[in-house]
DNA sequence: TCCTCCCTGTTC
DNA sequence: GAACAGGGAGGA
C-alpha cells in the first residue's frame, strides 16, 4: 500500500530508468485504469519523458510531446498514477509479455518496457495538461506536504484543522485534505511515537501535543524514506527492490504482540474504516 | 460524518 | 468459504 514514502522511493527509482526516453507506443490491457477525459493519449505517444515526481500519494510522469503531434501543441502533459493497494511499477526487457496483472504498458525508444501492474485494478492514470491540474478536485482539494513544513508549522496547522473536530485524531491524518501522503501505516506508526491515542476524538487532543505528533511524523516519514518504504505483501519500488521500514513498525500489523515500549498487548480497533493497532497504556 | 463499494489474493 | 487488507468516491 503505498504511501508518502513507497510512492516517493518509486518516483526515484523510476526516474534514472525512463527520463530523457521517448514513450513509442502505449498498450492499454484494462480500459478503467486509463484516465483519459481529454483525449491526449496521441500526444502521449512519441512524447519524451521530462521527469518523475511525487505530490501526495501521486506518482506524476511529465512527457513533452512531439511537436509534430496532432493536436498536442508541443505543451508538455502530464501522467498521474494513484498506485492505490497494489499498484507497482517495472522497466522490463524488450519482448517481455504481460503479467497477469498488468494494466498499461508504456514501450520507450529503446526496446524497453514499462508496465503499469496492479492486482487489485483500484489504480489509475489519469491524463491532463499541466494547466488543467487545478481543476481536478482531488488535486485542487490535497493539503501541504508534511516534510514541506518546519515542525511549529505542521503542529499549527494540525491544531487548526483538529479544533471543533469529533472524528478521530487518527482519521484527521488520513484525511488527504489535511495533510497529503499519509496512509493507514503513517498514521499508526506517527500516533504510537507522539503517545497519542488514535481513537481520541480530535478536538480532545490537547494543543500542546501536536508539536510532538508532527515531529513524530516527520521522523517517521524521513526514517521510512531513508529505508526504501515499507515493504507488506506486495510493495517494490521501480527497481523491484523491497524496503526496510516495515522491521521498524512498533505497531503496524503487531496486534496482540507486545508494545515495545511497555510490553502490554497491543489492540486493535477500527476507525474510519481502517484497521488500527495501538497501544492503550502508552497512548492516551 | 459515517458507511458501502470497488477488487483479488491471502489468511483464518 | 468467509473475513480481511484499504484509498478514495459517492451516497445515506
Amino acid at each position: 500500500m503505498p504511501e508518502l514514502p513507497e510512492v516517493e522511493t518509486i518516483a526515484r527509482t523510476l526516474a534514472p530508468q525512463v527520463v530523457g526516453k521517448i514513450i513509442a507506443d502505449i498498450e492499454v490491457l484494462l480500459p478503467k485504469t486509463l484516465q483519459d477525459d481529454e483525449a491526449l493519449l496521441p500526444g502521449v505517444k512519441g512524447a519524451r519523458i521530462r521527469c518523475v515526481f511525487r505530490r501526495a500519494k501521486l506518482l506524476l510522469v511529465e512527457v513533452q510531446p512531439d511537436g509534430n503531434a496532432q493536436g498536442a501543441e508541443g505543451k508538455p502533459l502530464l501522467m498521474a498514477f494513484h498506485l492505490k493497494m497494489t499498484g507497482r511499477f517495472f522497466v522490463h526487457p524488450a519482448g517481455t509479455a504481460p503479467g497477469r496483472h498488468t494494466r498499461l504498458i508504456f514501450d520507450l525508444d529503446d526496446g524497453g518496457r514499462l508496465f503499469f501492474d496492479d492486482m487489485r485494478r483500484f489504480g489509475f492514470c489519469r491524463l491532463l495538461r499541466p494547466d488543467d491540474l487545478p481543476k481536478w478536485p482531488f488535486w485542487a482539494q490535497l493539503g501541504p506536504e508534511p516534510l514541506e513544513m518546519l515542525p511549529k508549522e505542521l503542529a499549527a496547522h494540525l491544531a487548526a484543522h483538529c479544533k471543533n473536530k469529533r472524528a478521530a485524531i487518527k482519521a484527521v491524518l488520513l484525511d488527504q485534505r489535511v495533510v497529503a501522503g499519509i496512509g493507514n501505516i503513517y498514521a499508526d506508526e506517527s500516533l504510537f511515537k507522539a503517545g497519542i491515542d488514535p481513537t481520541a476524538p480530535a478536538a480532545a487532543v490537547a494543543p500542546a501535543r501536536f508539536l510532538a505528533l508532527a515531529e513524530a511524523l516527520q521522523a517517521i516519514l524521513r526514517l521510512s524514506i531513508e529505508e526504501c518504504g515499507s515493504s507488506i505483501r506486495d510493495y517494490r519500488d521501480a527497481a523491484g527492490n523491497a524496503g526496510a521500514f516495515q522491521n521498524s513498525f512498533a505497531v503496524y500489523g503487531r496486534k496482540d504482540a507486545p508494545c515495545v515500549r511497555c510490553g502490554k498487548a497491543l489492540q486493535h480497533a477500527r476507525i474510519a474504516g481502517r484497521g488500527t493497532v495501538y497501544c492503550p497504556h502508552c497512548q492516551k
